[in-house]
DNA sequence: AAATCTGTTTAGAATTATTCTAAATCCTTG
DNA sequence: CAAGGATTTAGAATAATTCTAAACAGATTT
């Protein structure tokens, strides 16, 4: 089963246990996000999409982003004043964005940062979600990774 | 020497010190935001400049909150897709984002946690600033404070 | 198969926070 | 006082996102 098939699956599984439909919309867009490991836009995301299905219209880009969203398949960055931009890493991570290229980096976080984060809160305060975004500038790094931390892989877990 | 008085001080010293002026447009936007310790977006922060300064525009509100951003005396504070909010407390503490109330509480944060933070980024990798934001609700507290950790007091440094 | 029903897509209009523009005003300094 | 740069202002412009209402799709019932 290659990696298309599979995360095809998931998606379906993931709708059809909310009541939604695995319409070839919903897959097109998933499938684009899952495919180049950046960090697009809404519009990116559009033109990536119209080139295999060059009917689709902007606010279905939306609409399906929102309902991928909602069904924890990709996740949300919001950064600044700028647009919204998806990620299909589901680890937990933090972002790095890098204020000279734009760009923006995954950073893993490890679980036992994650317990010390949540236990900042003050008795009844219950977070559901956190998000953690350095700003900054990255020094381009010609050797693979030697940093403290690593920069994820941004793999789809497979589970 | 009351509040006021020092944080129009604090607003004058930084503001030459960037080479730029010390307006009463800046100078009521400033008193605004320290008053009432909230997180209003510029539009809430225009309304109540407007009462004591009838003739402001919006826009000078927007560039007055540039600059009070750019001379570190507010803080920006983005969520979601929502109007950017501004935030008087300077202390290093992140946002607690209350889903049902939509209201938002800043949480102190411990230096230690901060470099742990920190620590967590590869090499190459320098962050300027950090943000954080917890996504949740907060069941109401009938006694002052009690948690494990503490909501910050909001104090504008004196220093 | 026709009729129905619900969810989905679509194009385009509408919304809204923010930025831009260009003119007027204000300080500061010569 | 005149000149010059910074600042403010109103209103227009921008741009991301959401809304609307109609068309469509696919499953289910008749």
């Amino acid at each position: 089963m290659n990696t298309t098939a599979k995360s095809c699956a998931t998606l379906t599984k993931r709708l059809t246990a909310s009541g939604l439909r695995p319409t070839p919309q919903r897959e097109v867009v998933f499938k684009v996000i899952l495919e180049k490991r950046d960090h697009p836009t809404a519009d990116e995301i559009f033109a990536r999409v119209k080139s295999q299905m060059p009917t689709i219209s902007l606010a279905t880009v939306y609409n399906c982003l929102e309902t991928l969203v909602q069904c924890s398949l990709i996740r949300q960055v919001n950064l600044e004043r700028a647009p919204t931009r998806y990620c299909p890493n589901l680890h937990q991570h933090a972002h790095f964005h890098d204020e000279a290229t734009g760009q923006i980096h995954d950073v893993d976080l490890p679980a036992e940062l994650m317990t010390q984060l949540h236990d900042v809160l003050p008795a009844g305060f219950d977070a559901t979600s956190v998000e953690l975004t350095f700003r900054g500038s990255a020094k381009p790094r010609p050797e693979p990774v030697l940093g403290r931390g690593k920069v994820d892989s941004h793999t789809h877990g497979s589970n």
